[in-house]
DNA sequence: ATGAGGCTTCCCATGATGGGAAGGTCAAGC
DNA sequence: GCTTGACCTTCCCATCATGGGAAGCCTCAT
């Protein structure tokens, strides 16, 4: 099949697709005659594991280790334990440092009147909170670490909001 | 004082105060007669706010509305409280898709025997689960969102991890 | 005056993903 | 057999926050 009925079929776009090709997480697929990409069911197959892998929020590292795993029949269910469990310990960290965002978040909410009033203490706190030098090692790896995603309107919103 | 200095007393790196400037977050700083740019205490002080916005996990744009607020002497609190609980509601939005993966993981992993045996319900799971056609949908707005983070060891960590 | 270190700008890379252009291919219908 | 529309190919660009590094200018202390 073509690389859209391989993409229908397996939840993984296209662009994805050949981007895992080019990244040599899955195998350079067969060419038709005219350039064409071909992949069969077990190509399908291999896709959705890695579509599911991902969607579990394993690292693309991980899933290239599944991935071998799986392929081999000699192996230890043991190591696909470990990459299991040692995922789920990334995951709790990044849990805990969110919580502990959404906490101190909360909290400062909860002391804001939230009324016509200027007065905040969730201003107050992101004002004065770090006045101190500040410790300089950063992230503890965790924290910051996440805070990125959430994307779409980003210019536009930033206008009306300086 | 120089950035280089205000990078030290703020905890935001050279680098990322010129990115702010560049995006606007932040206003076009003073040059010295060289060009030089150059920061008041005032300055550092928004770039502390800055930063432990960003701890917190402000998107790029909630800090640039939070900074508009601090800077209004006329705010309402309640624009603040809004923002503020708004990223609440996104933290515990991802802590829970988070939660989902750790928790279905988990589950499988208990399943596993973790020996030398090559059977194990993880990869079962990971290559059968999603055999139907598939939802196309996608991205249930959470779960693969946040699966990217935890940077730093890959290669290295990949070697000995297998 | 010289050298070290700090500053400037510019370019590049990241990771997973999509958008889009330019051009080739295929299958169905006429 | 030819047209047409859908699909394929590669290539480039953009995202977002961040750092690396190069080339060149500036400044202060010796």
């Amino acid at each position: 099949m073509t690389i859209g009925e391989a993409a229908a079929a397996s939840g993984v776009s296209a662009k994805m697709i050949r981007y895992y090709e080019t990244t040599g997480l899955i195998a350079r697929a067969t060419r038709s005659g005219a350039g064409y990409r071909h992949y069969t069911e077990a190509d399908v197959h291999t896709l959705r594991f890695i579509r599911r892998a991902r969607d579990l929020g394993f690292t693309t590292d991980a899933i290239a280790e599944l991935l071998a795993l799986w392929h081999d029949r000699s192996r230890h269910s043991a190591d696909v334990k470990e990459i299991a469990l040692g995922h789920v310990a990334a995951l709790r960290g990044r849990i805990a440092a969110l919580e502990a965002m959404a906490a101190t978040l909360a909290a400062l909410a909860t002391h804001c009147h939230g009324d016509q009033r200027p007065d905040c203490p969730i201003l107050l706190d992101l004002a004065e909170s770090g006045t101190q030098p500040h410790d300089t090692t950063r992230h503890e790896e965790g924290a910051a670490t996440m805070t990125r995603d959430m994307p779409a309107r980003r210019r536009a919103q930033r206008s009306t909001a300086r």
